[in-house]
RNA sequence: GGGCGCAUAGCUCAGCGGUAGAGCACUGGUCUUACAAACCAGGGGUCGUAGGUUCGAACCCUACUGCGCCCA
């Protein structure tokens, strides 16, 4: 593709994205028009996209977001900065492990029949082969990334940023080893973060156990109790203090555990006694932290009962019966609750029910980050958007747990820590000697996929080292992200940023300017859209239908800062019409030789010509405030109201006029019209960049608008007293098409009619052509009878019906109109009655309602003559 | 259980102290020379309930009811 593929200058009269999207996006990728130049001197401008799953597909939650981000780029970029949009893809160690094992489990093979080298050679395979589609669909969404700088969570450099961190968090005693409760996924046989468990109210049971005379508990879970080695009551709780320090017997085990007293036992819930069982509960675990009781592991890694006795081999969910049963034959079963409504936590990745279990895991002490993160929101050097979402995010860092990072998989980054055979540990950074000799061997651990993508912001600019790249563009400008995982990457790239990066200046140490959080997106009935409620829709689909521009507006004008979007079919549709309506529009620009030049002087222009520039003026000013502010929906609703509303019902229509009269007149009107559609296309690009391309390249003759300059608002177009004239224009011409419509006659009929002025209407005198046109109202001919009229303001309108005239049409119209104004009148006067707000209202108030009343005793005068006036029936 | 938020036209949402708005849907009429994926005209809401503050409340305060989300 060497020449310019322009769209042949007779546009077709309708709109074919299909045919255009395609090959603009080659294009520009072609011309590289997405990539950035750290060594510019433009200011920097630089977004990183949230790393898809690299075993994911494009949903409307990727669309969102990357409409979002995609316009304030491309706004950017045309604003003049060195803009950056990264791409990229995040490893999604169990995700993409778990597609692989499925793939392999199909021919029979396990990842343990490989071996771990083997294994993750087949990932990579997988990856290269079938992983990343969503890359694709990002084109097919118009996504101005920089393709060139694509990183991956596992690449050679990122790996490096990852061990690197590794490194100084682990000497700085930020990184530890430690046996804890962790979440345990007996499907996926790993560790998980408490951000990776997934919470619903699940039906279960809650069984009461009486464990002695005296002592009962109740549990969830009847087969822990079978690693129990304490109960537990609150030391203040009368009923119980003399239990405590004495022993009972554990029925089933015949196992002796004492009885405990703990703050933390809260005596108003159930008997208020509770069941220890330290390795299998977080709060059980800290419990017997405090008492010294031994922590039993009584299940396996598959959550098979490991404990001796008639339960061994038993999955928990088959143990849990099987101990009820037991404890009721012996007559210990005091009350059964079935269903117990309860959350449970399940596997974000496979919905598994997650196990509480004891294990060693490595850990980061998340405290003096999280401080730190904190502290940069509160001190301003990182502004969240909207503010209303501050109190989530201090709710969150400033009461965050220490971070589980090891995960019992094999597709990750291999925790760095090598032991030796005398009990040695050694954490080794990037360029560190691997300990070599008999007995050393590393951790066989990989790390949690968050670990790597909370360096994204800066380990794809070349972190660790100092690369221009990472001079110009960290710290990035915004994150664009929804308030669903404000905890999940946002803290967790807040914490490594500013730790990361703790040598630098405060204000240069964030990894991000601003946080700008959108919300999800819904359906049309404002449900959550989910693959299992059936409400799930794949936006290729209305990508293939209605074009990438269509749903990439929908979603922009629905975009107000925090809220969710539901978006529906229809919607999407609306956009589509709105698209065809601009290309038409531009269409019929170009039909009439519209073109792009240097604008004349306001007094050489005509009052509608001076009304649209002084309008897109204001409309431009609008749109800027709100791109400022992350407004999407309102920026993107006043241009679809300017374009629609005020540039193709009225300008356009009020234009032909225009270009059928005097030739320097039409001249002018070619250039007005040429100028609106070159700034409407511009400003547009960012939120429909296919449409307004393909137009704005066919209207200007230009390249391409990618890179053109953006619209800067000229104040000097500002015009009031046109602005005042056309509002009058519009109104007596709708009056007249409703007296029409009222009166039944069709819109193309055209009817005579004589204009009868009581005052001096410049709308009306100077526009009388227009006026006529819009109104399809013929000059009087000979044998003019007027056989109605319409009055508004100081304007009569005499048409001639020749005899059909429906009276009671107009009767109750007019008869509406009245008493409108009437409750207006009433309550424009009950103010002006009120002493006290006279008194309290502020001026201009007060001549506000003032004029309301001249104004409604005026048009009931008038609407009370024109009934009069109505022949009687 | 704790925290945050939302209740405005049939649906989805703006508005957040001074005459109730948009899109879609709806009704009637039109192929009027850019567009029927369009045009013209129209109907439709005592702004969840009850109190309070104010000259004035959809908007501020309190309670209640009903939903939603996050955390435990």
């Amino acid at each position: 593709m060497t020449e310019t593929t322009r769209p042949d200058p007779a546009l077709p009269p309708v709109f074919d994205p299909a045919q255009v999207e395609v090959p603009l996006y080659e294009r520009w990728v072609e011309r590289g028009y997405f990539e950035a130049d750290e060594k510019s001197d433009k200011p920097p401008y630089c977004i990183v996209i949230p790393p898809p799953n690299v075993t994911g597909s494009l949903h409307l939650g990727h669309a969102f977001e990357h409409t979002l981000i995609d316009a304030l780029v491309r706004r950017r970029r045309m604003q003049g900065y060195e803009a950056l949009w990264m791409p990229g893809m995040d490893h999604a160690g169990i995700a993409t492990q778990n597609v692989v094992e499925r793939e392999l489990a199909k021919q029979g093979v396990s990842r343990h029949d490989l071996g771990r080298e083997a294994f993750v050679e087949k990932v990579w395979e997988w990856k290269a082969e079938s992983g990343g589609k969503i890359l694709a669909q990002m084109r097919r969404l118009g996504d101005g990334v920089a393709w060139s700088r694509e990183r991956f969570t596992m690449d050679h450099g990122l790996s490096r940023a990852v061990q690197t961190i590794f490194k100084m968090l682990y000497d700085d005693g930020l990184i530890y080893r430690a046996e804890r409760i962790i979440n345990w996924c007996v499907r996926c046989h790993t560790a998980l973060s408490d951000i990776e468990v997934e919470h619903s109210d699940d039906d279960g049971e809650l069984v009461s156990i009486r464990y002695s005379d005296e002592v009962v508990v109740a549990t969830t879970r009847a087969e822990t109790m079978l690693g129990d080695t304490a109960v537990a009551v609150n030391p203040g709780d009368e009923r119980y203090k003399h239990l405590i320090g004495t022993e009972l017997v554990l029925p089933l085990t015949g196992r002796r555990i004492p009885i405990v007293g703990d703050e933390h036992v809260d005596p108003s819930f159930g008997t208020g006694m509770v069941k220890v069982t330290p390795a299998h509960d977080p709060n059980d675990f800290e419990i017997g932290r405090r008492h010294g009781l031994p922590a039993l592991t009584i299940m396996d890694e598959q959550g098979v009962i490991t404990a001796h006795g008639p339960f061994q081999g038993l999955d928990r969910f088959e143990a849990r019966p099987a101990v009820v049963a037991a404890l009721r034959a012996e007559g210990r079963i005091v009350s059964e609750k079935r269903p117990y409504v309860h959350a449970v936590g399940h596997c974000s990745r496979c919905k598994t029910v997650v196990e509480p279990r004891l294990s060693l895991q490595w850990w980061v002490k998340v405290g003096p980050l999280a401080q730190a993160a904190g502290d940069a929101v509160r001190d301003g050097r990182v502004a969240i958007h909207p503010t209303s979402m501050e109190p989530r995010w201090f709710g969150w860092v400033d009461d965050m747990h220490d971070w589980c990072i090891s995960r019992q998989l094999w597709w990750g980054h291999r925790i760095p820590v090598w032991y030796g055979p005398d009990g040695e540990v050694v954490c080794v950074g990037p360029d560190d000697a691997v300990p070599t000799g008999e007995g050393w061997h590393q951790d066989e651990d990989v790390l949690d996929t968050w670990f790597s993508s909370a360096l994204w912001p800066f380990s794809t600019l070349g972190w660790p080292d100092e690369t221009p790249a990472l001079e110009k563009f960290y710290p990035n400008q915004v994150l664009v992200t929804g308030y669903d995982i404000l905890f999940f990457w946002v803290a967790r790239m807040m914490m490594f940023g500013l730790y990361a990066h703790g040598a630098a200046e405060p204000s240069k140490a964030v990894p991000f300017h601003t946080i700008a959080l959108h919300g999800m997106v819904r359906d049309e009935r404002g449900k959550k859209m989910s693959k299992s409620f059936g409400n799930a829709v794949d936006p290729l689909d209305w990508m293939d239908a209605y074009g990438s521009d269509a749903l990439r507006f929908t979603l922009a004008r629905g975009a107000n800062p925090g809220a969710d979007v539901p978006i529906g079919e229809d919607w999407v549709q609306a956009s589509r019409n709105f698209c065809n309506k601009l290309w038409n529009a531009t269409r019929f620009a170009l039909i009439s030789g519209a073109r792009v030049g240097e604008l004349p002087p306001s007094p050489e222009l005509t009052a509608p010509d001076r009304w649209i520039l002084s309008r897109l003026n204001t409309v431009l000013a609008e749109v800027d405030e709100h791109y400022e502010d992350f407004q999407f929906a309102k920026a993107s609703e006043a241009l679809f109201h300017f374009a629609r509303d005020e540039f193709c019902d009225w300008y356009v229509e009020l234009a032909k006029t225009q270009l059928a009269g005097d030739d320097a007149v039409a001249e002018r009107t070619r250039l007005v019209l040429g100028n609106v559609l070159d700034n409407l296309l511009r400003v547009l690009h960012p939120v429909a960049p296919f449409v307004t391309e393909a137009l704005w390249t066919t209207l200007t003759g230009q390249e391409t608008v990618v890179t053109a300059a953006w619209p800067a608002a000229d104040r000097s177009r500002r015009d009031p007293a046109a602005e005042a004239t056309v509002a009058e224009l519009r109104r007596l011409v709708t009056e007249v098409r409703r007296f029409r419509s009222d009166q039944g006659l069709k819109p193309g009929q055209r009817v005579p009619a004589r204009l009868v002025l009581a005052a001096d209407t410049p709308a009306l005198t100077d526009h009388e052509a227009a006026f006529r046109s819009l109104t399809r109202l013929e000059p009087e001919a000979d044998g003019f009878s007027a056989t109605a009229r319409v009055v508004v303001g100081s304007v009569t309108v005499e048409v001639d019906l020749s005899g059909a005239v429906d009276v009671e049409a107009e009767r109750r119209r007019l008869t509406k109109d009245l008493s409108n104004e009437r409750k207006a009148l009433e309550q424009a006067a009950r103010k002006l009655d009120n002493e006290q707000f006279l008194a309290k209202a502020p001026e201009a108030e007060v001549d506000k309602v003032r004029t309301r009343r001249t104004t409604a005793e005026a048009e009931i005068a008038r609407l009370e003559a024109q009934l009069a006036a109505l022949p009687q029936t």
